[in-house]
RNA sequence: CCCCUCGUAGUUCAAUGGACAGAAUAAAGGACUUCUAAUCCUUUGAUGAGGGUUCGAUUCCUUCCGAGGGGACCA
C-alpha cells in the first residue's frame, strides 16, 4: 500500500483540488501525527489566503467526511500543516500485506537499464563499481515495482579500442589466443599505450587494424572474438562475486554497427547531419550544445553513433517505456547530445530516456582514476579485501564457528559493506576512494543493519518461533499491548512501499538505504528496552509479530539493494 | 573562454521549497548474572561569501570564491 499516494488521491477527490501540486509525506516526528500535507500552503498561494486559517477549514471539511475517517482517526491543523493519525484498523490492514510479493501494476510497463558497461581487454576496476551497483539496485527496484526489466551492459568492444588491442596482441604477444588470459591482454595493452607515447607508428598500426577489423578481415575477426570471449568471461565471474542480477544482455557496440550505418544515412538524407572538416557532424545550436561528431574523417563511427543504434534497436526490440543510462557524470555532454539528436530525428516516439548520472570515484590524489597513471584498483582486489576484513572480525566474534560458516558470513558482510557505501549516498558528489570508508563495518553501514537482522533471528530461535517471512497477520487488538516506541516502529515499517515508490521515481536507491538504516536504529533502541523471550505469552506473541515484520522489511529493503542477510554473524 | 556536477559539524555523508538542518566517525562519560556490546544511552560541534524570489531557502535565480569533470576525429 502506497500510503502517501493513497491519501493524496483521497484529498484530491474530497477537496476537489486535482490540479493543485501539493504533497503528502510521513511526518518526521510523531508529535505531528503519522502523515502530513502541505496542501494549505499551496492552496493559500493560489487563493492569496492565510495558510493557517485555510488549514483549519480543510481540517473541518475532512473531519466530516465519513469515508476519509475510515483511514484516518485524528486530524489536526498545526502552523499551516494538516497532520493525520492513521486509523488503527487501517494500520492493521496495511501491516498484514504480503510485502514479499512484487507489486502488481494494472498496465505492465517496460524499462531498459543500461549499466556497468565496461570495455573489453581490462578487468573491472573501481571505476565501474558505482554504475554496476546502482544499476543493479535500480533493476531490482523496478522488478519489485512490477515492471518488465531488461538489463543490458553496453560493452565497449569496437572501434579504436578493439583495433589497439589487436595491434597490441600482434605486436607483443608470445602466446597463442587459446593460452591468453585477460591479465595478459591487459599487460599487452598497457605496454602498447606506453609505447605509443614515443612511437607514433604504433598509433598508425592501431588505426590500420581498426580499419581491417571494420572490413571484417578474417584474422582480425578471429582475434577480436577471442578477446571479447575472454573479457566477458571475466566480467561474468566478477558479477557472480558481487552477487548482482545476471545480465540478460551484454550487447557490445559491435552489435549496433549496421544499424548505426543506416541511421547515419538517414541523418544525412534528412539534412540533420552535415560534412565539416571532412567529418560528419550534427549541429546542435538550437539545443545550445556543441555539435556532435558522428563519423570520423576515416569514416569510422564513434561512441555516439553506436548509441544512436542502441536506441533504435532497443525501442524496436522491446518497446520500452523508459531507458535508464546509469553512467558517471563525465558523460553528461555525450548524453545531452545523444538525446538532442534523438529529438531532431526520433528513433522512438515514446521511450523516456534518462541519464542517471552520479559523481565519479576519484583516486587518492582527488583526481580521476586512470590506468595510464597507474592508479588502477581492480574490483577483485576490493572484494577480497572486504571479505578479509569481515572475516577477521567474524572470527574474533565467533571463535567456535566452522570455517565454512565464517566464509559465508565474510562474503555477505564484505559485499554488503561495499554496496551499502555506494547506495547510501548516491548523490552527484564525487567520491574519494578510501579503503576504510568503503569497507566500514560499523556505524551507518550494511553490517549494522545486517546485525540487527541477526539479533532478531536469534530472538525467534530462542523463542522457538517460526519466522514467518511471508506475511504477518495483524488485528487492531494487537496495538493495545504496544507502547509508544512500538507504535512508532510499526508505523515506520508500513512506510516500506512509499519509500520504494519514491526510490523508483527518482532513481535513488539511497532512499531505501536510509530508510532501512532508520528502521534498524529504531529496532536496536527497542531491543535494549523490550524483551521478547522473557515476556509473558500474550505480550510475547505480539512482540514476535513486530520482530517478524521488522525482519521482513529489513530483508526486503536490503534485498532491493542487492545486499543479503544472515541469521547469525 | 563555454558547459556539467559539487561546496553542510574536525572528517565522511543525509535532508520531494517546509515544522527544532539529521546520521556516522573522532573526543568525553555511562550501560552486559536476562533474547548476539558489529549494540544502546548522554555531552560537544556545521549550511563557502554577498545579493534576490518566497509566508518559508541547504534546496530556486544571480555574482564571486573554491574542487572535480567535460568541450569534434578515445570511450
Amino acid at each position: 500500500m502506497f500510503i502517501a499516494d493513497f491519501l493524496k488521491g483521497k484529498l484530491q477527490a474530497i477537496l476537489n483540488v486535482s490540479e493543485c501540486d501539493f504533497s503528502v509525506f510521513p511526518s518526521g516526528n510523531s508529535k505531528f501525527g503519522d502523515y502530513a500535507t502541505n496542501i494549505a500552503f499551496v492552496l493559500a498561494k493560489n487563493r492569496s489566503a492565510s495558510p493557517f486559517a485555510l488549514a483549519e477549514d480543510l481540517k473541518k471539511e475532512l473531519e466530516t467526511n465519513k469515508g476519509f475517517c475510515k483511514f484516518v482517526s485524528a486530524i489536526e491543523a498545526k502552523s499551516g500543516y494538516i497532520n493525520f493519525v492513521l486509523h488503527p484498523a487501517w494500520v492493521a490492514h496495511i501491516a498484514s500485506e504480503n510485502i514479499q510479493a512484487a507489486i502488481k501494476q494494472r498496465k505492465k510497463k517496460t524499462i531498459v537499464v543500461d549499466y556497468s558497461s565496461p570495455n573489453i581487454g581490462k578487468t573491472l576496476a573501481i571505476a565501474h563499481i558505482r554504475s554496476t551497483i546502482i544499476g543493479d539496485a535500480l533493476a531490482r527496484i523496478y522488478m519489485y515495482m512490477g515492471w518488465r526489466v531488461i538489463t543490458d551492459s553496453h560493452v565497449g568492444d569496437w572501434g579504436m579500442l578493439a583495433g589497439k588491442l589487436i595491434a597490441a596482441y600482434r605486436t607483443y604477444s608470445k602466446k597463442s589466443l587459446a593460452q591468453l588470459s585477460l591479465e595478459d591482454i591487459q599487460d599487452l595493452y598497457v605496454r602498447f599505450t606506453n609505447g605509443e607515447e614515443d612511437n607514433p607508428e604504433l598509433t598508425e598500426r592501431a588505426k590500420q587494424e581498426t580499419v581491417k577489423l571494420q572490413r571484417k578481415d578474417k584474422e582480425n575477426m578471429k582475434i577480436w572474438r577471442a578477446l571479447v570471449k575472454i573479457s566477458i568471461r571475466e566480467f561474468t565471474d566478477i558479477y557472480a562475486l558481487l552477487g548482482t542480477v545476471p545480465f540478460q544482455h551484454q550487447y557490445g557496440e559491435s552489435h549496433y554497427r549496421t544499424l548505426a550505418d543506416s541511421i547515419v544515412k538517414d541523418l544525412v538524407a534528412s539534412g540533420i547531419a552535415q560534412k565539416s572538416q571532412g567529418a560528419l557532424i550534427v549541429p546542435l545550436d538550437q539545443e545550445k550544445l556543441p555539435p556532435a561528431l558522428i563519423q570520423k574523417t576515416d569514416e569510422a563511427f564513434l561512441y555516439i553513433t553506436s548509441d544512436l543504434g542502441t536506441i533504435a534497436f532497443r525501442c524496436k526490440t522491446w518497446r520500452p517505456d523508459a531507458v535508464l543510462y546509469v553512467v558517471a557524470n563525465e558523460q553528461a555532454l555525450h548524453f545531452e547530445q545523444l538525446f538532442a539528436i534523438n529529438r531532431l530525428h526520433p528513433l522512438d516516439a515514446h521511450a523516456l530516456l534518462v541519464h542517471v548520472k552520479f559523481g565519479m570515484m576519484l583516486g587518492f590524489d582527488g583526481k580521476k582514476f586512470s590506468t595510464r597513471h597507474g592508479s588502477f584498483i581492480s574490483l577483485r582486489d576490493v572484494i577480497s579485501e572486504a571479505r578479509e576484513r569481515a572475516y577477521t572480525i567474524a572470527k574474533k566474534k565467533n571463535p567456535t564457528i566452522s570455517e565454512k560458516q565464517l566464509r559465508t558470513i565474510a562474503r555477505v558482510i564484505g559485499i554488503g559493506a561495499i554496496k551499502y557505501n555506494d547506495l547510501s549516498q548516491n548523490r552527484n558528489t564525487d567520491v574519494l576512494f578510501d579503503w576504510d570508508a568503503m569497507l566500514s563495518l560499523s556505524g551507518n553501514s550494511a553490517p549494522y543493519v545486517q546485525y540487527t537482522y541477526a539479533r532478531l533471528s536469534s530472538i525467534c530461535a530462542k523463542a522457538k518461533a517460526k519466522v514467518k517471512t511471508k506475511k504477518t497477520t495483524w488485528t487492531q487488538k494487537d496495538f493495545a499491548l504496544f507502547d509508544d516506541a512500538e507504535n512508532v516502529l510499526l508505523k515506520k515499517l508500513i512506510q516500506f512501499h512509499d519509500v520504494v515508490l519514491q526510490a523508483s521515481q527518482e532513481y535513488a536507491p539511497n532512499y531505501i538505504a536510509n530508510y532501512v538504516y532508520e528502521v534498524a536504529t529504531m529496532v536496536n533502541a527497542w531491543y535494549e528496552t523490550h524483551h521478547v523471550v522473557h515476556a509473558g505469552p500474550v505480550v510475547q506473541s505480539v512482540r514476535l509479530k513486530l520482530v517478524a515484520q521488522a525482519m521482513t522489511v529489513i530483508k526486503m529493503g536490503l534485498g532491493l539493494l542487492g545486499i543479503g542477510v544472515l541469521s547469525r554473524m
